[in-house]
DNA sequence: TACAATATCTATTGAAATGATAGATAATAG
DNA sequence: CTATTATCTATCATTTCAATAGATATTGTA
């Protein structure tokens, strides 16, 4: 699992997000802004996170975006899941994104790497936005 | 972490050679097919190895390569660390590969990714190739 | 009603990483 | 001498990643 910029970008506008309450619409650019996030990629990220429910927005004059859920229900490895894929070191032994690799008939190894992949993913399961601010 | 070819292979190919005795050379062609990589992608990777000391090589007839030190001196996260770069879920964190990255203000969130390095760390540190055999 | 402010959507770009191949040279055993 | 092997450098094709561009749709408010 390495986090891409999205991943990033993401966990920081949730994280703003979280802080400014969910009754409270935020703008694309204010977020940008107070993140340091370019104003145009975000704009992408957000509307992938809206489109899964983690935040709802309102279009014109006032609108914006908030949380779409209560900070307790939005963990990290949801949204590094949604931007990045497998949490796991190698996908032959992720749960969600498995696929074939070379190394899947050495079983010590796969055994290792399995052991990562839930260290990792019960971390981010039980780490919510909550737990943050 | 995400695991690049080059490492697995790396890995598949350190494996075969432990399992084959540090006394016996064994040529790229017989541990690509054996271990089924592309020979001339793994004759990159084993120069690469031989180059950082883990593996000693000889040319010419009965040439080939075979372990440079003793399979209980060589760990995993220095194998992953020389094809793939840093451990940790992203660099910010790293000890070895430190970059900044965005979300390296905010502290909560970092803490979470540098428990997730330490436990990665210490994981493959902790396993060598002896371990595997 | 008009306009400004906002989200929504799709396409495109440029750069870097990744996986792999090509082809030449050097050394060694038999 | 010759076959076999490692060594080395360059190149290629594809994918991923980060970011930008530009158009449309919706809404509040003056």
């Amino acid at each position: 699992m390495k986090l891409t910029s999205r991943s990033e970008y993401a966990l920081l506008a949730l994280l703003y997000l979280t802080r400014h309450g969910a009754e409270n619409l935020v703008s694309v650019d204010i977020i940008a802004k107070a993140q340091d996030i370019p104003p145009k990629f975000l704009e992408q990220i957000l509307l992938t996170l809206k489109r899964a429910r983690y935040l709802r927005s309102s279009k014109g004059q006032r609108g914006g975006y908030a949380l779409g859920k209560s900070p307790e229900k939005i963990n990290l490895a949801e949204i590094v899941r949604l931007f990045d894929g497998a949490l796991a070191p190698t996908e032959s032994v992720s749960k969600y994104f498995f696929e074939h690799t070379p190394i899947e008939k050495e079983k010590s190894l796969i055994k290792v790497f399995k052991e990562i992949r839930d260290y990792v993913s019960k971390k981010l399961e039980n780490t919510t936005l909550a737990d943050l601010i």
